[in-house]
DNA sequence: TTGACAAAATAAACATTGTTCAGTATTATG
DNA sequence: CATAATACTGAACAATGTTTATTTTGTCAA
């Protein structure tokens, strides 16, 4: 029925008018301060009025976070063939970094909250950009360009460093960093160099015999 | 004066008694849930008792957490000079990385939250577990046990690269990570790989001459 | 056009928070 | 004992997320 679809339609428009106002506010207030009220009075509605279009709070800021990384992963699944696969791999890190200091309310949100367990399916699927790392770590190993290892491991690894160094960034603005793409790039190069197939395996694991 | 001490002693008493309860909630709740209400119910009196302890809710937290901080920093400070320094080095991450796994509101509250601008003093003094790494890398550099690099940059590598690992194993526990301990010590010695003197040096660090 | 019905929006409340403040006990001191 | 300082309380304030009963609105059938 069109009257239907004309209805549907409205109420899309309205979540979507929701969801604009919504991400205006999350980005000017940050995720902290963000409130269903204040987001409300901007939308020119009553808080109540939000829980028609979403289910709560958590459920809105999903939403709209997942959207950002949807674009995230639009940018970094742009297959670019024509480069070394280890240059492709070092530039997915570098713009998944640069994505979360730019969006530092967005990945906070999503990386940097624990979340209760219920509400776990919350989390705007990290699986998507860590598949792709993985995807490219594989890929690396398989052309041999670093060093036989588990593949999961070494994604892993990678993934926790990359996420490391933007999260502290973003915590710890005034930390005495050193210049910032120079420490990105420093992150970036030495988390592969660590994986590098010249380097011996690791001497020191002889004696493996630690406190556990 | 006696009477005075006296009662400053019993000031005092009072302080560490809420402090108790406060760990204990904190533990419990976990630092987003936890309340200054609950507390004062645990503790016995009214909510704005508290306020004659503390300047509010962030200060109380920020004594708690750095009363731990205290602990770790202990432990890690211990000298162990027998050890080889880059054996040291390791254990020092890996140390720093279990305090946060064993410890996940504590890290949480240090490292993973957000101050706005005027709280930032709150932050319980990151800079001396990272003081404590910095030191050692440069010791390291000293001995030619890796790659002549600027230290800070090094340090700051190694430090982000341990907080990735400990952050998000708190904020995601249930990602399908490899065996924990595994995943570590991939983490700490691939971290320390990619410092390596073996490693041919980066090409673009021609001139490795540091000044200072 | 009108009346009925469903959907949408609202106003008002509820249950929490952190925090403040005017008083009231309690305690130390002259 | 009286006074002054201190510790504490009870009640309030402001702001939060969320729910519910009620009113408004819009759409379709008669």
């Amino acid at each position: 029925m069109t009257s239907i679809t004309r209805k549907d339609r409205k109420r899309e428009q309205q979540k979507r008018e929701i969801l604009l106002a919504a991400r205006e506010l999350f980005l000017r207030e940050g995720h902290e301060h963000f409130s269903m009220r204040e987001l409300a009075k901007e939308v020119g509605c009553v808080p109540g009025t939000l829980y028609l279009y979403f289910k709560d709070k958590n459920d809105l800021v999903a939403t709209l976070v997942e959207d950002s990384f949807e674009h995230l992963m639009n940018d970094l699944e742009r297959p670019r063939t024509d480069l070394n696969l280890l240059v492709f791999l070092k530039e997915i890190m570098r713009a998944y970094i640069e994505f979360g200091l730019a969006n530092p309310n967005h990945y906070h949100f999503a990386f940097m909250l624990r979340r209760t367990r219920s509400l776990e399916k919350a989390r705007p699927r990290p699986h998507r950009s860590y598949a792709l790392l993985l995807n490219t770590v594989r890929a690396c190993v398989d052309q041999q360009l670093i060093r036989q290892v588990d593949t999961e491991l070494a994604a892993q690894g990678v993934w926790t460093g990359i996420h490391g160094v933007t999260s502290l960034m973003i915590t710890i603005p005034n930390f005495p960093w050193g210049d910032r793409d120079t420490v990105i790039d420093h992150v970036v190069d030495s988390l592969i160099e660590g994986l590098h197939p010249s380097s011996d395996a690791d001497p020191e694991t002889e004696g493996d015999d630690d406190d556990h």
